[in-house]
DNA sequence: AGCACGCCGACT
DNA sequence: GTCGGCGTGCTC
C-alpha cells in the first residue's frame, strides 16, 4: 500500500505553493486517499497546517537516504475524513493554479463548499504549558485580553468567528498577543463532520398497533386513553393516523416543542409502539415566486428554425469527439426551449447537466421553468444560499439524487459524476469571470470539464462576446444560429433620440419629449414601461460654483454622489433656494468605499459656500417622471431600494402583478425578465458605457442596448424602445437599434485586428497597490525593470508588449493607491511562467528590499473582464 | 506567509 | 563577552 502522500498545503503562500511529499504512517494508509484533507507539520517550526492529498504512491526505494527527508502526516483527531474532491476535481485545481496563477488552496476553496471544508477551521485553544506563563500575564496584557483568554479556556476550541462576534475587531491584536505570551495557541483544527448535515426522524406505528387500528376505528382512541402521559398519547394517535410523519410535522401539528416530541418518541419507541428512522434532510432552496414562472415550462413545440437548431446540437452532443458549440439566437428566438429539449435528451441517457446563468436574480426564473420540467432532479447553486443549503445541493449532485445543476458562476464546479452537457447562458456576461482568486473564466473551467467527461460545451447568447463569435467563425466552436423571433413576433421598434437637439430646444430634463410621449401612449393603453439609467443617487456629483472643483471622497479618488433622503425638503424651494434646501435633504456618498457625509457648508478647496448639483441619477430621474406623470405609480429599482434580502424579487414581483406602471432602475432592470405588460423601454443615457478606456466598451454597450430593447413587446403588442444619446449617428447605437449583431461584429473585429486586441492577443494586467505612494512608485519602477530584464534574459522567447505603469481607473480606494501594467501577449505556458515568477519576486521583494511593512501587494489578472 | 539561522551594533 | 536587531533563504 502506498506509503507516500503528495499534498498541497491549503494556506500556503503563493511562493511556497508546490507539492510536498509526506510519509504516511502505516495505520493511516487506508484512510489517506486523494482528495482527503489531513494535517501536516510544515516549515522549520513544523507548524500544523491543513493539506489536501493530491496523490499517493510508493516512495522510490533508491531515494531513501539520498533524497529529501520526509516528515510523517499527523494523525487524525477523531474519525478519518472522507475526500472533498475526486480525481477530476484535484486535477482541475492544478489546472486553475497554473492557468490563473492562484494557489492550489484558492482553487480548492472555489470548488468545494465551505461546509465541506469546515474541517479546517482556525481555532484557538489554551496552550499546553500555559500554567507557567499565566501568572501575571493577563494583567500585563490588559483586562480585555483576560476576558478573551477566559472565553477560550471555557470553550476549549474557540473559532476566530466566535471570538470576533463576542469581542469584536480587537481580537486581531489581542489574539497574537496571547499567543506571544504563550497562553494560547492557534491551530487548524479539524471540525467534526456531521454537524453540517440535518436530520429528521420519520415515525411509523408498530405493525401490531397499525393492524388493530385498521380493524377497529376507535381502538387507538381507547388505547391512548389508558396511557399515563397525555403528550405521548397525542403523539401516538397522530403517528397512527398518518404513518410516516416526521418529528418536525408532529411538533407543528400538536403545537409541542420539537424537544418534547423527541422525548415522547424515544419513550414510545422503548415501549415498542412506534418505530423511528433517522433520515437526512435535503434543504432544497426554493426562491420565492419561483412558481410564477413555472407556467413557461410547457412550451415544447419547437418552430422549424428551433427544430433545425435542436437537431444540429443533438447530433453534436452525442458525437464522441470533444465538442463546443455557440448558439447565437436573436432575443426572443426561444433559445431556452431548444436548450431544455437538449437537456432532456442528455438526462435520458443517464448523464448530468450544468446550466449557468449570469446572476442570482435570474436563477429564480430559470429554476422555475426547469423544475416544472425536470422536477427535483434540479439542484440550485448560487452565492445567496446558506452554507448548509449549498452543501446539501452539492451532496445531492455528488450522490446522484439530482443531475441538473443550475446556478451562477460557481455552479461550474458542481460535483456531477458523469456530465453530458454544460450550458453557459448569456455567454457574453462579465459575471462569468471571477474577480477574486482564482480569477477564472467559467468557460475555461467548462472546457476542462467537458474534456474530462466527453461532454459538450454549449454557449448561448443573442450578443455573443466578440471572442466567442470569432472562435465560432474560425470553426473552434460549431456555430448554430437562430434569426427569427419565436411565434413570428417582429423585432421591437427602436427610436434614437438626439439629446443634443433636446438640449438646444431648452429641455434640460433627463427625459426627452419623445420618451415622455411614448411612455404616455403606453400608459393610455394600460401598458407598462421600463426605464434604464445606469447611475444611482440624485446627482452624480456636486462641484464648487467658484473654483469648479468637485467634492471628492477623502479615502478614494472619486467624486461623491448626492443622495436624497427627504423629498419634502426638496420640493419646498424654488431654484434660488434649492441649494440651501438640498443640504438638509440628503447626504453625499462614495460609491467605491461606502463613505457618507453631509453636504459641506463650504468648499474644501476655496471656502465658497455655493455648489452646483450636477449629473442625473435614478432618484432625480424618478423626480422628473413623477412631475410629468403625477398620478402614475413608479417603482425605482437600484442598489438603494434593493438593499435588503428579497427586496429585489419583491420589486419585480410587484411590477409583474401590475402594481406599478413604470419601473425605473439601474442595470438590474435590463436582465432577462419577461414582462408581458411592457410595451415601452427607455434608455436614458446610452453613452455612459461607451467611452471608457476598456477595449470592450463598444461590445458591452451593444449588448446592453440589444438586451434592454429586446425587453419590450414580449406580449402581443408590438414594443417600442427609445434610446437617448448624444451620439445618434454612432454605429454601435444604430446597429443595436437594428438588432444587427453581425454587422456590429464585423465592425468590431476589424477594429480589434487593427489595434491588436483580443481575440488577436491576450491581455495580462499586473496591479501593484500600497497605501504608501512613494513606495508604490519606486516598486513600480523596479517591476518595470524586472520585466525588461526577464524579457531580455531567460524569457527572451516570450513575445509581449508592455504598457505602464498607469494609475488604475480609480487610482485610490480606501486610501490604497494602485498602479498597473498592461501586458499584451500570447498567454502560453512560458508567458505564465514569467508572470508567475514576477509575482513570486514581488510578493516578498516588496516588503523586504525596501523598508516599509508588508504594505505592497501585487496581483495578476489574466484576460480581465474589465479594465 | 512564517520561521530559523546568521551576521552586525549596543549593552551588562 | 551576549542580547537582539533585521536581512536571507527555505518550507517534503
Amino acid at each position: 500500500m502506498a506509503d507516500t502522500a503528495r499534498v498541497f498545503i491549503i494556506d500556503a503562500a503563493y511562493q511556497a505553493d508546490r507539492p510536498y511529499d509526506y510519509f504516511i504512517p502505516p495505520d493511516m494508509r487506508d484512510a489517506i486517499v486523494p482528495g482527503v484533507i489531513a494535517e501536516v507539520p510544515f516549515g522549520r517550526g513544523n507548524r500544523r497546517m491543513a493539506a489536501i492529498v493530491f496523490d499517493t504512491f510508493d516512495a522510490d526505494p533508491d531515494s531513501y537516504g539520498t533524497g529529501i527527508k520526509m516528515k510523517p502526516l499527523l494523525p487524525f483527531e477523531g474519525a478519518a475524513p472522507s475526500p472533498v474532491l475526486q480525481r477530476e476535481g484535484l486535477d482541475l485545481c492544478l489546472f486553475l493554479k497554473n492557468y490563473t496563477l492562484c494557489t492550489f488552496g484558492d482553487a480548492v476553496r472555489a470548488s468545494v463548499p465551505a461546509a465541506a471544508m469546515a474541517r479546517m477551521e482556525e481555532v484557538y485553544r489554551v496552550a499546553e504549558n500555559a500554567d507557567d506563563a499565566v501568572a501575571g500575564a493577563t494583567e500585563r496584557l490588559g483586562e480585555k485580553a483576560a476576558f478573551v483568554f477566559a472565553a477560550i479556556s471555557a470553550k476549549q476550541d474557540a473559532s476566530k468567528e466566535y471570538l470576533r462576534s463576542k469581542f469584536g475587531d480587537e481580537c486581531t491584536e489581542i489574539l497574537p498577543a496571547l499567543i506571544k505570551a504563550g497562553l494560547i495557541e492557534k491551530r487548524a483544527a479539524l471540525k467534526e463532520g456531521g454537524s453540517n448535515t440535518r436530520y429528521e426522524t420519520v415515525v411509523t406505528p408498530s405493525a401490531e398497533l397499525a393492524e388493530k387500528a385498521a380493524e377497529d376505528g376507535s381502538y387507538i382512541e381507547e388505547f391512548a386513553a389508558l396511557m399515563k402521559s397525555r403528550r405521548q398519547a397525542d403523539v401516538l394517535k397522530e403517528a397512527v393516523s398518518s404513518p410516516g410523519v416526521t418529528d418536525g410535522e408532529l411538533s407543528s401539528r400538536l403545537g409541542l416543542d420539537l424537544s418534547v416530541v423527541r422525548t415522547c418518541l424515544s419513550a414510545l419507541t422503548k415501549k415498542g409502539f412506534v418505530e423511528t428512522e433517522k433520515r437526512t434532510v435535503w434543504r432544497t432552496p426554493a426562491p420565492q415566486d419561483e412558481e410564477e414562472f413555472s407556467a413557461y415550462g410547457g412550451e415544447d413545440v419547437l418552430s422549424d428554425e428551433q427544430s433545425g437548431a435542436y437537431e444540429k446540437l443533438k447530433k453534436l452532443c452525442f458525437d464522441p469527439e470533444p465538442r463546443a458549440a455557440l448558439l447565437h439566437g436573436v432575443t426572443g428566438s426561444g433559445k431556452t426551449n431548444v436548450i431544455m429539449k437538449l437537456i432532456e435528451d442528455v438526462l435520458a441517457v443517464g448523464k448530468g447537466v450544468i446550466m449557468l446563468v449570469p446572476e442570482i436574480a435570474l436563477t429564480a426564473q430559470t429554476v422555475g421553468r426547469f423544475r416544472a420540467r425536470f422536477g427535483d432532479r434540479v439542484a440550485l447553486i448560487h452565492s445567496g444560499l446558506s452554507a448548509g443549503e449549498r452543501y446539501d445541493e452539492y451532496r445531492r449532485l455528488r450522490d446522484g439524487e439530482a443531475s441538473v445543476a443550475i446556478g451562477t458562476r460557481s455552479a461550474i464546479f458542481a460535483p456531477i459524476p458523469d456530465i453530458g452537457l454544460i450550458v453557459i447562458d448569456e455567454e457574453h456576461e462579465h459575471t462569468y469571470k471571477s474577480d477574486t482568486s482564482p480569477k477564472y473564466l467559467a468557460h475555461d473551467v467548462a472546457r476542462f470539464r467537458c474534456g474530462r467527461h466527453g461532454a459538450m460545451m454549449l454557449l448561448a447568447s443573442a450578443t455573443p462576446s466578440v471572442t466567442s463569435y470569432y472562435k465560432a467563425k474560425k470553426g473552434v466552436y460549431t456555430l448554430v444560429e437562430m434569426n427569427q423571433r419565436y411565434g413570428g413576433a417582429g423585432l421591437p421598434k427602436v427610436e434614437i433620440c438626439d439629446m443634443r437637439a433636446e438640449l438646444s430646444a431648452g429641455n434640460t430634463s433627463p427625459l426627452s419629449r419623445l420618451l415622455i410621449r411614448r411612455v404616455g401612449e403606453g400608459l393610455a393603453h394600460g401598458k407598462q414601461s421600463i426605464l434604464f439609467l445606469n447611475r444611482r443617487g440624485y446627482n452624480n456629483y456636486i462641484s464648487c460654483r467658484s473654483c469648479g472643483k468637485p467634492v471628492l471622497c477623502p479615502n478614494c479618488s472619486v467624486s461623491l454622489t448626492y443622495h436624497v433622503t427627504d423629498r419634502s425638503l426638496m420640493r419646498a424651494g424654488k431654484d434660488s433656494n434649492y441649494l440651501e434646501v438640498r443640504r438638509g435633504a440628503g447626504y453625499l456618498s462614495c460609491h467605491t468605499c461606502g463613505y457618507r457625509t453631509a453636504v459641506p457648508d463650504k468648499c474644501p478647496e476655496c471656502s465658497s459656500d455655493h455648489f452646483l448639483f450636477l449629473g442625473c441619477g435614478t432618484q432625480l430621474a424618478e423626480d422628473h417622471l413623477m412631475r410629468v406623470f403625477p398620478d402614475v405609480k413608479v417603482l425605482r429599482m437600484d442598489h438603494d431600494t434593493t438593499g435588503t434580502k428579497n427586496a429585489h424579487d419583491a420589486l419585480l414581483s410587484r411590477f409583474r402583478k401590475g402594481e406599478a406602471n413604470v419601473i425605473l432602475g439601474t442595470q438590474m432592470v435590463t436582465k432577462g425578465h419577461d414582462f408581458p405588460g411592457v410595451t415601452t423601454v427607455g434608455v436614458l443615457n446610452a453613452d455612459s458605457s461607451m467611452f471608457s478606456e476598456d477595449y470592450r466598451a463598444a461590445e458591452r454597450t451593444f449588448s446592453m442596448l440589444t438586451q434592454v430593447t429586446g425587453r419590450s413587446g414580449r406580449g402581443e403588442d408590438p414594443g417600442i424602445s427609445v434610446i437617448q444619446t448624444c451620439n445618434p449617428d454612432n454605429d454601435v447605437i444604430t446597429l443595436a437599434a437594428k438588432q444587427d449583431y453581425k454587422s456590429f461584429y464585423e465592425r468590431e473585429i476589424r477594429m480589434r485586428k487593427a489595434l491588436t486586441f483580443p481575440p488577436f492577443c491576450d491581455v495580462a494586467v499586473l496591479t501593484l497597490s500600497s497605501p504608501d505612494e512613494a513606495f508604490l512608485n519606486a516598486s513600480a519602477k523596479r517591476l518595470s525593470e524586472r520585466i525588461k530584464e526577464h524579457l531580455g534574459g531567460d524569457f527572451s522567447d516570450v513575445k509581449t508588449v508592455v504598457f505602464g505603469p498607469f494609475e488604475a481607473p480609480v487610482y485610490k480606494v480606501q486610501n490604497v493607491c494602485r498602479l498597473r501594467f498592461v501586458i499584451k501577449c500570447r498567454l502560453d505556458k512560458r508567458t505564465r511562467e514569467m508572470i508567475s515568477l514576477l509575482l513570486t519576486e514581488f510578493m516578498r521583494g516588496g516588503s523586504r528590499q525596501g523598508r516599509t511593512d508588508g504594505s505592497l501587494r501585487i496581483s495578476a489578472d489574466l484576460n480581465p473582464s474589465s479594465m
